[in-house]
RNA sequence: GGCGCCAUAGCCAAGUGGUAAGGCAGUGGACUGCAAAUCCGCGAGUCCCCAGUUCAAAUCUGGGUGGCGCCUCCA
């Protein structure tokens, strides 16, 4: 499999530092907001780069944590009057029912910054030792001119950096561009003890140790949006390597912008919908498919319009799914003909033409184009028309089951129970139709539209979906 | 100023040297009592523009034009 590399800015074979085995780290949120839609394509893309590494065989270990504490969430507290803990424990609560509409697995560890305060500590202490850092007024800053490859993940030199950087007077900071590794507490905040007095972690800090923590001291994979290449991403690199003493991340992957009316969705920009009130008026099985019909890598723009189409794209998919179901069913109760068989057997083809585009830097939109060209065989062989077998739809559904799982597509796979009262108005229908009682039967079809149920008339029964 | 990205049909979007995938919308036909769904068919003659390399360029090179991002908290 090939991935882009941020570092080397180009399409890298993948090759895991343990043999079947993935280690994957992505910055969580910081809990002090909803998510918005912005924030959902990382979620959602390296979800599917998790699944897809499953499917192809590998045990993968992905840790995303949460920052439960920060400026912005101290500020939000303050506003409303409770703890920093209360408004972190309420919108980790908010990510959650979020991230699970969004059909996003969780990750195998979600671990939080508040529960790692030694490990940062430890991690500064060593940082200080190794002369990579240094303490002032309580607070510790890192030494960015110690670290000599400092900006190689952004491509740019550190006097580039400054000369673009504002510049604080009075900063206690030996350079611009050092960064906080802990900030000494503030009245009011939470704080915890450490060898500088009290205070808290910085922002960078917490990635460096959690994913030493939970994953090791190099990593497979660590991702993330492009626009936490620098800083965050940057000063990471730079924490880990120099404390750590050896290379802190074989691939960095990382996603591109989500944009309204061509301007990047950003908090600071006040420009965002929140994944709630996108879900609110299209689904969250909309956004996911909106986010996986384009390359995780450019640029998307969000608009009704977009989510909409993707609903209709889904739609295909879920009605030519739902069939699939009814002639498992429904269909002829007997061996597949010969014509069926080599049908079955064709399907590896799109098999492993979904690997070869996702093996090509996690190609979700030709993946999807794959799955929609084998809808389209299928929809053929598995027809009213057709009369198939059982055991044709149900092969058909297991690849199609298979493939849409690696994308985490939201297709409902099994009809529920439809209710005896609307049997019984499809029963009296049917009887009207024999009948030749158009009217009647019509009038039925219609009363059941209004309740939200369509139906479909085939020669093996009446097909019916909620819309 | 430094670094980087993008430009393909009405809309969305793959494709990085060899006759332009896929989806949405539209439209003609088949099927249907009528529908719905489905299947078959139809749409890019400037793949932003200009020049170059090549037998061959959407794809490579150079130069434009337009748009965006990072350099500051941001996925």
């Amino acid at each position: 499999m090939k991935l882009f590399n941020s570092m080397t800015m180009q399409k890298e074979e993948f090759v895991p530092i343990e043999a079947g085995k993935v280690s994957m780290y992505a910055c969580g949120p910081t809990v002090y907001n909803y998510i918005h839609v912005g924030n959902a394509r990382p979620l959602i893309m390296f979800d599917v780069l998790r699944r897809y590494f499953e499917y192809r065989g590998y045990e993968v270990r992905f840790v995303q944590n949460f920052t439960d504490v920060d400026d912005k969430i101290i500020k939000r507290a303050n506003e409303e009057g409770v703890s920093s803990g209360e408004v972190s424990e309420k919108y980790i609560g908010e990510y959650y029912k979020d991230v699970r509409g969004l059909g996003v697995r969780e990750a195998t560890v979600h671990p939080r910054a508040t529960e790692n305060i030694g490990q940062i500590i430890d991690m500064v202490k060593s940082l200080i030792d190794k002369g990579y850092a240094y303490e002032a007024n309580g607070d510790v800053y890192y030494r960015t001119a110690k670290f000599g490859s400092y900006g190689k993940l952004s491509h740019q030199p550190l006097e580039d950096l400054q000369a673009g950087a504002r510049i604080d007077v009075a900063d206690i900071k030996e350079n611009p561009m050092d960064f906080a590794l802990w900030k000494a507490a503030k009245p009011g905040e939470p704080s915890w003890d450490s060898p500088w007095g009290k205070g808290r972690p910085g922002w960078h800090i917490e990635c460096s140790a959690m994913s030493n923590r939970y994953l090791g001291k190099t990593i497979d994979i660590h991702c993330g949006g492009q626009d936490l290449i620098f800083p965050h991403h940057e000063n990471e690199i730079a924490q880990s390597e120099a404390a750590n003493g050896c290379k802190f991340v074989n691939y960095w992957v990382h996603n591109g912008f989500i944009s309204i009316d061509n301007k990047k969705m950003s908090k600071s920009l006040n420009n965002f919908f929140t994944v709630r009130e996108a879900a609110g008026a299209y689904g969250y099985d909309a956004i996911r498919m909106f986010m996986l019909m384009s390359h995780y890598r450019s640029p998307l723009n969000y608009s009704g319009e977009i989510l909409t189409q993707a609903d209709s794209a889904l739609e295909r998919l879920s009605t030519a799914r739902a069939n699939l179901s009814f002639f498992a069913e429904n269909g002829v109760d007997s061996e597949m003909t010969s014509g069926e068989k080599l049908l079955a057997e064709g399907l590896d083809r799109y098999r492993k033409r979904f690997c070869e585009v996702m093996d090509d830097d996690l190609n979700t939109a030709d993946a999807i184009a794959v799955i929609f060209e084998m809808v389209r065989e299928i929809n053929a062989a598995v027809s009213p028309v057709s009369n198939p077998t059982k055991a044709l739809a149900r092969v058909c559904a297991a690849v199609f089951d298979d493939l849409a799982d690696v994308l985490g597509l939201p297709i409902a796979k099994h009809e529920e129970d439809i209710g005896a009262e609307v049997e019984k108005l499809i029963e009296a229908r049917q009887i009207a139709r024999k009948a030749k009682n158009f009217v009647e039967a019509d009038r039925i079809r219609d009363e059941l539209k209004a309740k939200g149920i369509v139906l479909e008339d085939t020669p093996q029964g009446v097909k019916w979906k909620r819309v």
